[in-house]
DNA sequence: TTGTATGCGTTATCAT
DNA sequence: ATGATAACGCATACAA
């Protein structure tokens, strides 16, 4: 690779021209001119490592996100992406995979880079965004709210989806709605279940807390269908509400038949499900907001930190 | 953050040592003790910007897929970093969109920047790895084989994935198998296809090519509907096989009247079509193949370009 | 084994 | 406006 002292051999200046040509300082027509043709000539583009470190920063932002495979994360993440392209930005995409040693590793990759900020929708309450903070490094978190840390924060009202969802059935005339949880330390699972909870009540073996996985709502809604005391169920997020629609497939049933309500939709299938209700979450805006709240942190807003909640819309 | 000169004050050492002890470089055991504690003492950790630049090189994979919304390509991204995070490295995730442009800011970022290498789903066979190659970067293409470059891959035999598809409603008795392809400029929609018309027979207006999209398969199927001509078909990928089914479902049609068989599977989907037929595409092993395969050529393996296909399983 | 000093390729400071 | 040069933080060649 060319750098830019070849560049400016070449050109017949100084490298210290060339840095400004190519980054639109002031610099003489004729100057600029022979600095492009030499550039294009050696094929020389800036080396991006030497110039973050000179710089002490970049134009990379790390999303952290909890499941790649989820679709409802990739939707977040195409929102951060086409919000952060528009400004210049590129976005290093690390998939958690609601592990928290995994997560710990790409926070520190991204603190110890030079990342201009990180988006994180955090595998547990217990991430440490600490040393980031401590740092001032610009960071946003998304979807799931830290409760303690004094952060950006761009999420949904995950009780009132709960809600939504419950109240849903019980208008169509369920009478005993029973509840798949997802995992206690997730703020999202909790609060989705609270919503639950105010509407339907709570007895017990109506709540199996799960794992926010398929595989985990589809036992979770055999062990409910076993258990035979409800006539519908609300899953607090679209992949459990997957598995719970294949449990029930399964056992020869039909979402008319015992109602299901999903907080969070997938795609590719809205029609193929009649009878099932989905409450909507707004994912592709989160990351949108979520992009545009950092960005704006970045450029130095250093006002107290802000939480952005994005209305449900009901179906 | 601190540095390595503070670290080695702190320590009484020297910052050659700093960077010694912690690279597992021989030292003696009592310094390395002294070197931990006052990185401990002062939250060090080295900065990677400055490291990448001093070896020119890194621990970081660009992954280049042409669509993080569409579940094979996160399977395979799954597959990618899996393996890759197995051997001490991340993985920074681009998506392109099936975008040149973008796929061209992303190859230039991993070109400028310190990525240890690359793995593409290239957007189209116009993609530009040349820059990449000539540097000798270590590069694997995965999933879209380009045709005519020199660069190590890893793909499935998709034309047999084609006749597969075809064959097996020809099997259930269909008579007539209409065709919805992938966009002309990707190697694996024109294999397919071919795959097809070598065993369906290619009679016009059978062959509608779309775009490897949910909504592109929609509207294919709504067309070969109101053509009339066919009574089944081949979607040549997932999205556009679940745009179809869709578009039968809304024509108040069932996958037994009217044939469907898809290239490549949807996740959490398995037991709700019954009468869809499925070739299963190992997306997850191409991801984990493409990443060894890269892993080999960074450790500096240099036999000439290797071709890897792997084989699909039938249903 | 340890320390000193240089260079990685930029950008930014300071003269000119 | 332009050029010489220092500095970003680290790893390593060389000297001790």
């Amino acid at each position: 690779m060319a750098t830019i002292y070849e560049v400016a051999k070449e050109a017949g200046v100084s490298p210290a021209t060339v840095s400004r040509a190519l980054n639109g300082i002031p610099v003489r027509e004729d100057l600029v001119e022979r600095v492009l043709a030499a550039s294009q000539l050696l094929g020389y583009s800036p080396n991006r490592t030497a110039r973050d470190l000179r710089r002490r920063s970049s134009e990379v932002i790390a999303l952290i996100i909890p499941d790649i495979e989820n679709p409802y994360f990739t939707a977040l993440a195409r929102g951060v992406e086409d919000r952060a392209r528009d400004a210049g930005y590129s976005v290093m995409l690390c998939n958690s995979d609601e592990d928290l040693e995994k997560e710990a590793d790409y926070l520190r990759i991204a603190l110890t880079g030079q990342t201009a900020g990180v988006i994180i929708a955090h595998a547990s309450a217990k991430s440490a965004l600490g040393p980031l903070l401590a740092q001032g490094r610009a960071v946003v978190a998304v979807d799931r709210v830290p409760e303690g840390e004094q952060v950006d924060s761009v999420g949904v009202d995950n009780v009132e989806a709960g809600r939504l969802a419950t109240r849903s059935l019980m208008d169509a005339g369920y009478r005993v709605i029973a509840c798949i949880g997802g995992p206690e330390d997730v703020e999202t699972a909790r609060e989705r279940t609270a919503g639950w909870r105010a509407e339907a009540g709570d007895r017990a073996g109506l709540l199996v807390v799960s794992d926010y996985r398929y595989e985990g709502g589809r036992r979770a809604m055999e062990r409910l269908l076993a258990e035979g005391s409800a006539d519908a169920v609300v899953a607090t997020n679209n992949l459990m509400g997957a598995g719970a629609i294949t449990a029930l497939h399964d056992a020869g049933m039909h979402p008319m038949e015992f109602g299901v309500s999903v907080v969070g939709g997938l795609p590719f299938a809205p029609s193929w499900f009649e009878g099932v209700r989905v409450v909507d979450l707004p994912a592709r805006v989160l990351g949108e907001l979520a992009a545009s709240t950092l960005l704006d942190r970045i450029a130095g807003a250093d006002d107290p930190p802000r939480s952005v909640i994005v209305p449900i819309v009901a179906h």
